[in-house]
DNA sequence: GGAGTAATGCAACAGATGTTTCATGCGCGA
DNA sequence: TCGCGCATGAAACATCTGTTGCATTACTCC
């Protein structure tokens, strides 16, 4: 029996493979399913080749035929099919780092508190501008909210700090400006002094962290909570802080209505405009 | 095309069939994985039942033969394995967004399968440099694995296309090196234009998709799967990409055993000498 | 620019597929 | 006990399967 998957097989002997044979493959990778049931000359029929071609596939991957391809198709099915990963990771004793890590962020997510959101949410949603802020490793957690608000409110919404001394933003806080401020412990230097500009500057402040009692939290008009600090790993885990996030920018989308629609249809027409994304494929098998 | 599921079909008529009929229809039901893949002949092997019974079992049921059956029980096969975590989502009736949100990405996490972050863990260990792409939304991701992979690696990871053009990066890019590249669909133009200098600059892909055919997967030696169209949110959610990058930090860092940790200290001790951090304060609640 | 190699499409091949026919076996009613 | 009819298994059937050899094309390296 062969023990990696066909599929990764595949995936990883693509490149170097002559161009109908590449073509093929991918069809094979799209379509496992019907790979697997279908018969070749069908397949080969779908896709718009020759039947060999399906054969020499086949070979050019190590097995026998196309016989033996779909018989390995049919097991990599069978096999998925059978059990959820997560049963498949707690099988796995112990020793096993990166089980442990995602089970353990999987747990986190699922204590979350989603009640405080929706407030949140609103009050991003009523202020003119935003501001968001996140230093070190909640940098990554801070772009993707910023990113995400982009696409429905292109020019409302800015990240503090994003291409030097932080000075200069923090200067541009306005009173009735939403502030949302990232961060988890040890607090940044630089998130403790945005979090006091904020609160300075009459924003309405927003804090993702960790403790209730943090000092960039102090003053928040509203905190959503997560937990950094369980994961099995040496770092702390953002996946709290980042579903958070999600959570909050979906929300204030949604209550930005027909408005909201339109700016983010504008915001994909743009980026289809200067073609930024590769041609959409099928749909996932 | 027929209304009612040919397993059903199968079950209520099965009383009232011959013995033997009704023999292959229970080995049929019990069996309808491989009654969709295997052959006629095989099954019938399998079953101990000549192949002709089985002709006979379908047109009994009114189908016109077995390919016909077969082909019931493989649509069937496709319409329940098609959909399976999309219709979980979806379950959640309305009302509340960031609660369905939150345990959407919670459920997804559990998903994910942590088997294929060992071995690629082991290869970003052995590289001598690690590039890390991604775009758009995945550019924080990308930014967090980047982040903490300097941590234990300041001077051999990078992050591609960080100040401008990507080309001067991806010209860099040597035999032997690490990529880890970050993308789901629809897959920017320039997450597949890294892969592709990448895998023709010799280096050791590590892909983080939301589908084994991706584009920019192909070729790549690892794949680590998210899944990021779970969410009922508006946009795709990172969450899994996130802990997939984040364990795989974490079990490189335990392959770098004591060099790795005596250059988190450095890091640690010279973060701290700039005074980037706050004082710390009291345990968490 | 030409020789050599690899890739591709086509068509014929042997074998396997699902179906059907036919002979036999079995049970039930007269 | 004898017919009758349905159920059953084996074998023959036409068809379709996956494969392979061959001729042609495209490409690459001198």
């Amino acid at each position: 029996m062969r023990e990696t998957s066909p599929i990764d097989l595949l995936r990883q002997a693509l490149p170097g493979l002559p161009p109908r044979l590449q073509a093929a493959g991918r069809y094979v990778a799209q379509h496992d399913f019907d790979a697997a049931t279908r018969s070749m000359r069908d397949l080969a029929a779908a896709a718009g080749a020759p039947p060999a071609t399906f054969t020499r596939l086949a070979q050019a991957l190590g097995y026998t035929g196309w016989e033996a391809l779909r018989e390995a198709l049919i097991e990599a099915r069978r096999g998925a099919g059978g059990a959820p990963y997560s049963a498949r990771a707690r099988r796995n004793p112990g020793g096993d780092l990166p089980a442990a890590m995602l089970a353990a962020d999987a747990e986190a997510l699922a204590r979350l508190d989603p009640a405080p959101v929706a407030a949140a949410a609103r009050a991003l949603h009523e202020a003119p501008r935003i501001w968001i802020a996140g230093f070190r490793s909640c940098r990554g957690v801070a772009q993707l909210l910023h990113y995400q608000l982009r696409l429905f409110r292109p020019d409302s919404v800015r990240l503090i700090g994003g291409a030097g001394p932080e000075d200069l933003d923090l200067g541009a806080l306005r009173p009735g400006d939403a502030a949302v401020l990232i961060s988890f412990a040890p607090y940044s230097r630089a998130i403790v002094l945005a979090a006091r500009a904020a609160r300075e500057g009459g924003c309405t402040t927003i804090a993702l962290a960790d403790r209730p009692h943090a000092a960039m939290a102090e003053g928040a008009a509203h905190l959503l909570r997560f937990d950094a600090a369980t994961s099995p790993g040496f770092f702390p885990s953002l996946t709290g802080a980042l579903a958070l996030a999600q959570a909050l920018a979906a929300a204030c989308f949604a209550l930005g209505g027909e408005a909201s629609l339109v700016r983010l249809r504008e915001t994909e027409a743009r980026l289809a405009a200067i073609a930024a994304y590769t041609p959409e494929q099928d749909l996932p098998s």
